[in-house]
DNA sequence: AACCTTCCCTGATGGC
DNA sequence: TGCCATCAGGGAAGGT
């Protein structure tokens, strides 16, 4: 589950290796995942230099000479470098988290696409579960704008800001769970960091948009962030698949406050972490900290926090 | 507008 | 040991 902490690990471990480099060839796998005609693909991208690499929302795009190359990891999509001079190594499973620890692993039958590059580096992008897709556009701003016309604000731009926020929560009464769901609101939070930030505000996951407070709102324009940043800077979740550009994976996982960690005592108060399921997705967060309805006012009158 | 279901897909898991 | 059912979940699509 690959989310923009994750995706923006992979960015940044990649770039200093692919900037610059030229594509020599490109190898495509399983073709359920490209958004392109494949013969197009391989045949024009070869030869392309790739000139940058960004990221909006959960999307990594490679900046070609004519093209944009975009990639979306899905669930299990791994997009890692593999490197002439270090050998490959086979998959280690870990024996309590069940993670699959690929280092640098050789192209299997779940690796769909292989780019080679100048100077021996091959770009491979495996995925198990083909929920990845691979989009080829034409290197044109209109085209890039209309491709990501669909989403939201963008966490750490100028376009991430209290007015965009508020206007964006206006009129909307979906549960806060939710619209952290969906891209068109604030593109990159997935279903870790959109529960995580649930818990930072100490918002209910199933609080109504409309019932939240100014003051909750606004603690949930400072939490997303705030996690994100904070899954970015330990190098991205591990919870199943994901492994950076060099086949590794991150060290999040046991620093989240509440995914995943149903049954376990939350890290603020010690009350049980509850699962439970919010619009198809699994939800977990502190009863105690995230109560449902507001605390009586006489108890916050007497609760330090407000 | 909000919400639900279905689909895509594979590996892990649990029941029998 | 094996076989089947179930589940997870990002995102789009279609129905209520």
């Amino acid at each position: 589950m690959p989310e923009l902490p994750e995706v923006e690990t992979v960015r940044r471990g990649l770039l200093p290796h692919v900037a610059g480099a030229s594509v020599r060839e490109v190898v495509t796998g399983d073709t359920k995942i490209l958004q392109v005609d494949p013969e197009i693909l391989r045949h024009e991208l070869r030869g392309q230099q790739i000139q940058a690499l960004r990221r909006r929302g959960k999307y990594l795009v490679f900046e070609m000479d004519r093209h944009y190359w975009i990639l979306h990891l899905g669930m299990t999509g791994q997009l890692t470098l593999r490197l002439p001079e270090r050998a490959d190594q086979p998959f280690v499973r870990h024996p309590v988290t069940g993670l699959e620890r690929t280092v640098q692993h050789s192209p299997d039958r779940h690796t769909h696409l292989r780019i080679a590059l100048s100077g021996g580096k091959e770009l491979l992008f495996r995925d198990t579960r083909k929920f990845g897709k691979v989009f080829l556009l034409e290197r044109s701003t209109e085209v890039l704008a209309s491709f990501f016309s669909r989403l939201g604000m963008e966490p750490f731009t100028p376009g991430y800001n209290l007015h965009s926020f508020l206007e964006a929560l206006r009129n909307r009464n979906v549960r806060i769970k939710s619209l952290l769901l969906d891209q068109s609101f604030v593109a990159g939070v997935g279903n870790i960091y959109a529960d995580e930030a649930l818990f930072e505000a100490r918002i209910h996951p199933e609080r109504r948009v409309r019932s939240l407070r100014r003051w909750e709102k606004l603690a949930l324009y400072e939490a997303i962030p705030e996690v994100l940043r904070r899954g970015i800077d330990s190098g991205g979740t591990s919870f199943r698949d994901f492994v950076n550009g060099d086949g590794e994976p991150g060290n999040h996982l046991e620093e989240l406050k509440v995914y995943g960690r149903q049954g376990e005592p939350c890290r603020r108060c010690g009350a049980v972490i509850v699962k439970i399921v919010v619009t198809q997705r699994g939800t977990h967060f502190c009863p105690a900290c995230q109560p449902r309805r507001r605390v009586h006012r006489r108890t916050e009158a007497t609760n330090p926090e407000n």
